[in-house]
DNA sequence: TTTGGCACTCAGGCAAAGCGAGTGCTAAAA
DNA sequence: TTTTAGCACTCGCTTTGCCTGAGTGCCAAA
């Protein structure tokens, strides 16, 4: 089990895959001494392969027919073989180039890097939106509408804006709202979600007696308002380069992956994964563990805002996914975005 | 030209188009005398398919094979051979249930909508977000965010949130902003955007002079979060149904149709032109005008809150759609939701 | 006007054949 | 001991040809 592959080994394995990412075609020894650099002949090569193959690196579909790689090999390839260029300065300005025009909100923001990810990888790009949990309370206004009608504005320090409407069951003057807004805007100013939360159960079971009408008020209506997370929601991007990928032309497959992306939640639970990872994380077939995305891989990075970790940004493609270029697109997407989003907050 | 189809004719041909929207195989003369009630023998309708053929409404795939209806086929039967049943109470209610959660703001409820016009249509749903131009005036609100940054947040009397991030070149304090919110919601209140932005334009062209330099920014501001609009967006739900149609095997087209989906522009054109009609509009085909949603039909219907239209939902599908049970469908989603609109804004 | 009959057409399915890319093994060369 | 050339073999893919059957158009009889 512990057996290093020797470095030849490893040289073979890295121009199988690569030659296979760039055509999609099972890999013959032939092909490898022609077009990859690599010196053998082919009959050497053979006996290689062989051996990758014994060791659970490669498969071959038929008999007659060159090798592919295997998940282990995928897996292998990304963890040791794997060298990532840096983006050069053009490619880093023409995303940056994105981001150019003014007045971008959060949410817009997200949403171009989901598109951007998606045209400069030729893959799906995806971007989880902040949980509420994980951001910091940075206003809250209570507008009314009607007489038992208020909305609830909640700004996060990332500056992402949520609104819900709330009933009352009972009725509030402009003049109560200003004073919740007031109170709760002093108190809760810089805490995390988290904290805002236990905050105000704390207060309210400590000091039951001794608040005022209004103040119970305001707790309600803010947890009202903080409850329901309209949470965990994913920006997808560039569905239909997924239907160019060979690997998919089955339209049964396509259409369960089709199905996930529009459920979402298993892209949640995968980003999910890399919130708190440091760096680019690669999550590859049956590693996602849902049945639905075998033959997907995931790579995808966490951005930040100035408090920590925000939410998990990405691309989604076939196994067969080049690496080596989605890799830095997707690291220097999420720096960016993480850099774009301290810049907004002063 | 004006030929006018015998009863027979009609007869058949309706059987014809039945046949094939529930198989999706070409229909041949003897399919239709033993599955449908037609009472004659296979040679005589055979003679009338042919007058169809000749007339256009059909065409045969090639030589033996049967008949599949062509768009003006489709079209004729729309328009004058279809009858479309009411929905029974049991699928009233069924769809009714869908929205019983209380609490639903407007973007919840349209997308509620989508996601139960695909569920019930087995096709996919879609539905037009109402463009801020044909919205009204409700509410106004200006937060503080920092010394610069200005969260404008403004309601539309359908109970539509939209919310803004606006830089300001100047400090302005909290007094100020209250001040320019509260006349705001006094002078625009129930005008729609439109005449907002009219009276602007005409409140600053006219009177420069006698306005203080607070309402000037007041109208900057206001005009600045009612200008760009985040405008003519469409949810759409169900895109897989899709994948399950056999007419788009063809992956290509289905790549065209799916990246349609992701581009919105043109379901925004085509539900934009059902807005002001009444009742039910179904689009066929090269109605629609876009090369890339060629064999794709539409059934779309408005809806509407109390000062009259405010957008579009509907059904996108293969020509061959079941029209009678999708119609009735896209017809109650419609009246529903315009029903609940005018309910939530007392 | 309708119907039965008949010759004709043509797509799709199936089997056989040939092709060719690729393999594993063996024995010779380095 | 390692590498390479050679060779027989495998097996999926494509082509070819054939057959079947659904469907047609037309004609003549009812």
């Amino acid at each position: 089990m512990a057996k290093v592959l020797t470095d030849r080994c490893q040289q073979i394995l890295e121009a199988i895959i690569e030659e296979y990412i760039a055509t999609a075609q099972p890999v013959g020894s032939k092909a490898l001494t022609q077009n990859q650099g690599i010196r053998l002949s082919p009959a050497s090569v053979r006996n290689v392969m062989a051996e990758l193959e014994e060791l659970g690196y490669l498969v071959s579909p038929h008999t007659s027919a060159g090798r592919i790689p295997t998940e282990k090999g995928y897996r292998f390839y990304v963890d040791t073989l794997l060298r990532v260029n840096d983006l050069d300065t053009r490619q880093k300005d023409q995303i940056e180039m994105k981001y150019r025009q003014q007045g971008l909100q959060m949410a817009d923001m997200l949403r171009e890097a989901s598109r951007t990810l998606s045209s400069f990888s030729h893959h799906t790009g995806l971007v989880m939106i902040p949980r509420l949990k994980v951001t910091v309370f940075r206003h809250i206004e209570f507008v009314k509408l009607s007489s038992r009608q208020v909305l609830v504005v909640f700004v996060t320090q990332s500056g992402l804006v949520q609104n819900k409407l709330v009933e009352t069951d009972e009725e509030l003057t402009q003049g109560d709202l200003e004073q919740i807004t007031n109170y709760l805007n002093q108190t809760m100013s810089g805490l995390s979600i988290q904290e805002v939360r236990a905050k105000i159960v704390a207060e309210m079971a400590q000091e039951k007696a001794l608040y005022d009408h209004l103040l119970r008020r305001a707790f309600t209506l803010s947890s009202a308002a903080l409850g329901d997370e309209a949470d965990g929601d994913v920006i997808i991007d560039g569905t239909s380069y997924f239907l160019e990928q060979p690997e998919f032309s089955d339209l049964q497959q396509m259409k369960n992956i089709v199905q996930a992306f529009e459920q979402k939640s298993m892209l949640v639970d995968l980003l999910d994964r890399g919130t708190d990872a440091q760096g680019v994380q690669v999550i590859i077939g049956s590693e996602t563990q849902y049945q639905e995305l075998s033959g997907c891989s995931l790579i995808t990075a966490a951005y930040s805002g100035r408090r920590g970790s925000l939410g998990t940004l990405g691309v989604i493609g076939p196994n067969r996914m080049p690496y080596s270029t989605i890799i830095p697109i997707v690291d220097y997407t999420a720096n960016l975005i993480s850099r774009l989003l301290d810049k907004e907050n002063d």
